[in-house]
DNA sequence: CGTTTAGCCCTAATCGTTTAGGAGACGGCA
DNA sequence: TGCCGTCTCCTAAACGATTAGGGCTAAACG
């Protein structure tokens, strides 16, 4: 098509002003039959499609809310996504993803260059699964865009949204069941801080060594399966201490570095040592062995994250029409908590 | 914030008029140092960042991509995506994920609503995972919106370019190993044609059956691990005919599903039925058994749709900005085949 | 018959940018 | 001094939609 049709196309067409095609078109009333009739089908055959960014800009609305993460390599965003989408389809929204990491690493420039981008589309509202800088909270408040969290939450922020798995007392529960399998040497094999659950995951393990006596390793790796991998290797190579008894692998890569080395090196699993890893994913139960693993449901984490912040954005919205201030209003029981089960396989040797 | 900060405000802090804003922001020339430095100033202070929407409609350029999937939950596509966002980031364009599945499910009017959202969005170009109708394909070519295929090719257009495993090469290889073992009973386990891949693996599997005089059977299932599951229950449940000797699982969610079901019945793998499943995965070594896989890499698919598909759309500004017609310039050698070998593992019985 | 009311439609302003077409100042040169 | 470039900056017109405010016509009412 040498030039895409506008209203003024439409309205060119059917004889009628442009004002006239737009509220036909937008279903508005003030338009009668005849004269609808005579838009609908003069837009039909010159195949006229509004134009997102001229509506947007008119109307000062937007329509796709960005969701903030690193590393979608982790099988665990899949479910969480699922459940963003299917949430937002019925308002009518979209979710479009933000990577924040460059080649696998986080650095915070880029996630000034991610929230910049966002502010210039003029997002509707963020959910992000990484606790942000306080500037770059700072800086979507400042524009007004809602924000919530999941699975991480900024250390100084408690105002703001945000789901999140209790992830101390599934900490605990994953210790207690090592103890009674009677082991006490643990290795807890975790990604760095910057993805905030690790902080909780690791003080329910601190407590639950310290409460069952066990020896407890903590090893931090990059948080990819290749680093996982190379950490564990690496450790383990240096000798001295004798290899744990139980492994626990802080997330999805982290237990797939952890089983590749092991079915590498002929380490027998549960026989030489124990496993336990967080987040479920498909593939756990058909592994060798089983895997057990702490479940947290993550469509369903995403379904409650994507359904609070709809409801944010609707009530902006509502109170930008009444000539309120468009400020986001969070309300205490928008920090929801929702809590993780241990799913018992053959990988901790039962 | 209670207003937003626009070019104007910027304009009136510095005592510089809109046009000598916007040149200085944009680092264009025509503007003396002195007064550029009191322009970025002025905009730090306000916060100022400018508005897409407004940008895109004055300027006639859009920034982002889509991918049109259907059923994200295959994990082929996360790789896909990698290879994708990774090019992408290069020339300052970001993509995003249009599912055209509800619920799991394709339906013509979704495809048809998904492909009206792109048009308003006047996006820049697309990826397709599936041969669109061609009512829509022709939708996009009327608004010059380059379109790319992968791994899917519409039937009649030709034109269109895509990169595609060479599946039916790759299918032939599927079924020399299994004849090299020596099975003679083969069950084809697939997902619906709707994504296109399944005619050409599919004629594969034949050609490859008929020359080694194995008796084969196809059995179709909807696109996800669960109606695989049910599928082949089903079938295996009817009796009759013996079970077959291997299973070929068309893809990542057929596979699961097959898996799944002979872990549950305690049908032992390799032992009772050899399997083999198109589509590597990172879990597919450390499953019991290691499972023999068709490595098609999806991640470099995914590079090199991006990178015709960016080709194409900076031909195309360049055309426009010459003032010549922006129809996207398609080349013969855009349609590209890669190859796909196979990765021999336990479940196959080797 | 004059006035009101309702229904339909139009003109024109607006959203926040970019940019074509000049205007003014200043220095250099004949 | 007069003329001409060069720099720098400005005014105003787009881009494609929405919508406030008003005008016209015809029916309804007294």
């Amino acid at each position: 098509m040498a030039k895409k049709p506008t209203l003024r196309d439409v309205s060119r067409a059917s004889g009628l002003s442009i004002y006239t095609v737009s509220r036909a078109l937008s279903n508005a009333d003030g338009v009668s039959p005849a004269s609808r009739e005579l838009v609908l089908k003069a837009a039909r055959e010159l195949g006229y499609v509004p134009n997102r960014a001229a509506q947007e800009l008119r109307k000062n609305t937007r329509s796709s809310v960005a969701v903030i993460t690193a590393s979608t390599s982790n099988y665990y965003y899949i479910d969480l996504m699922k459940g963003i989408q299917r949430t937002l389809r019925a308002s009518g929204r979209t979710a479009v993803v933000a990577d924040i990491a460059v080649e696998g690493y986080h650095t915070a420039e880029h996630e000034d260059a991610t929230v910049q981008h966002l502010i210039q589309s003029r997002t509707a509202g963020v959910i992000s699964t990484l606790p942000l800088s306080p500037h770059n909270t700072r800086l979507l408040a400042d524009w007004d865009i809602p924000l919530v969290f999941v699975d991480s939450q900024p250390l100084d922020n408690t105002r703001i949204p945000s789901v999140t798995t209790d992830n101390f007392s599934a900490s605990m529960r994953v210790g207690a069941h090592l103890a009674e399998h009677g082991y006490t040497d643990w290795l807890f094999l975790v990604y760095p801080a910057l993805w905030s659950t690790r902080l909780e995951r690791e003080r329910g393990i601190r407590e639950a060594a310290r409460r069952h006596g066990a020896a407890l390793t903590i090893l931090e790796s990059e948080n990819d399966s290749a680093s996982a991998y190379a950490t564990l290797a690496a450790h383990l190579d240096q000798g001295g201490g004798t290899p744990p008894r139980a492994v626990i692998a802080g997330n999805n890569p982290m237990a797939h570095g952890t089983l590749h080395l092991f079915s590498d090196r002929g380490v027998r699993v549960p026989h030489d040592v124990a496993i336990i890893a967080y987040d479920e994913f498909a593939w756990a139960s058909l592994l060798d062995p089983p895997l057990t693993v702490l479940n947290e449901d993550s469509e369903h984490i995403g379904v409650l994250a994507a359904r609070t912040l709809t409801r944010i954005i609707d009530e902006q919205v509502e109170a930008e029409r009444r000539g309120d201030q468009p400020t986001p209003a969070y309300r205490p029981e928008d920090r929801q908590e929702v809590s993780a089960d241990l799913i018992i396989r053959r990988s901790c040797g039962c």
